[in-house]
DNA sequence: GTCTATAGGCGGATAGAC
DNA sequence: GTCTATCCGCCTATAGAC
């Protein structure tokens, strides 16, 4: 109900209703909005933020692991496709408190560890160099938008839901080829 | 304030205070929050696909739109780096309303025009055919995540205001680059 | 057109019986 | 732990004086 209606845009009697309860329940066990809504904030981000670092850490190629990263987003996505949404409107709301109060997802361990598998690429003479974190921002803007943008391909392009969901099952095996085609020499 | 709180994180309060008046003038004037919030979306939802319509009907080559159109969303959004998070969040909030309520841009013919541009290109043989839509939403990818991650790449990469605005900058340039490559043979 | 005052309802949070 | 009752502040919208 956060991820579709924003935090403000829910009331705890609207969620003591889908969960078959009532408000002074839901502050009993949680003490307050707010704390509820962190507690399913955190557990949402770093869902979708782990696949991807197991990936990283892994042996396999880096041709391999970028497609192994595009099929674990797009798979999670097409099953949650609110959580972009919700993630980004509420570190939009109030950065600063919500990053925070996340824990340390050790991003830059997990980027040095790209480069040094881009450098292997690199030097045999298969890829031009790439900002390993620019190389990530373009896996996620690959598989993140076409999940946000889902309303108005399917209300403004009268797109079914059937050819939506195989535009994404195609995209799931285009886009690896599309990313290394990118950085090929 | 619509952008950063959402439509319910902002009370009529706030918006009079911001805009030196009173609630009772913004009613007045508006008749209800609901009707002062669809005039302001439908406004920035136009602005924000407007550019790109213009550049898809001129004449230039294929290659040169796809520069274009980067350089005019890219621009744009850095300007206004709280619209494509808005637009989203709000479009997901109750799609139905929001999109039927909007004017017709015309996007199917945006695409037909574009795959004539297509056509001509793979005639000469220089790119391998590709979906229309797919050529936009991948350009949209590419252009407006690093917007939306904005947060994260700022908090929790500790990079700072500048290193981001220059790595915007060199991606206007690089994006097109890595558009035109994807589809080259 | 612009102001103040207020209606009327919903929000989160708490008190207190059981 | 779970329920009902209730507090109190904030919200949008409108009424009505000027």
């Amino acid at each position: 109900m956060f991820g579709k209606q924003g935090f403000t845009g829910v009331s705890l009697h609207d969620i003591a209703k889908e969960a078959g309860t009532t408000k002074s329940m839901i502050n009993y066990y949680f003490r307050s909005k707010e704390k509820l809504f962190s507690n399913i904030f955190r557990q949402e981000f770093q869902q979708l933020f782990t696949s991807i670092g197991v990936v990283i850490s892994s042996d396999l190629s880096l041709k391999e692991k970028i497609k192994r990263i595009i099929e674990l987003d797009m798979d999670k996505l097409v099953r949650m496709p609110q959580l972009p949404v919700f993630i980004m409107s509420e570190l939009h709301r109030n950065t600063e408190i919500i990053l925070n109060d996340l824990e340390n997802i050790p991003i830059k361990n997990l980027l040095s560890r790209l480069e040094k598998d881009i450098e292997v690429e690199v030097k045999k003479g298969k890829i031009n160099r790439i900002e390993p974190l620019e190389l990530v921002m373009n896996i996620q803007s690959l598989t993140i938008y076409p999940i946000i943008a889902r309303p108005m391909l399917i209300h403004r392009l009268g797109m079914s839901e059937r050819s939506y969901q195989a535009m994404m099952q195609k995209r799931k095996t285009e886009l690896a080829d599309l990313i290394w085609k990118s950085i090929s020499t």
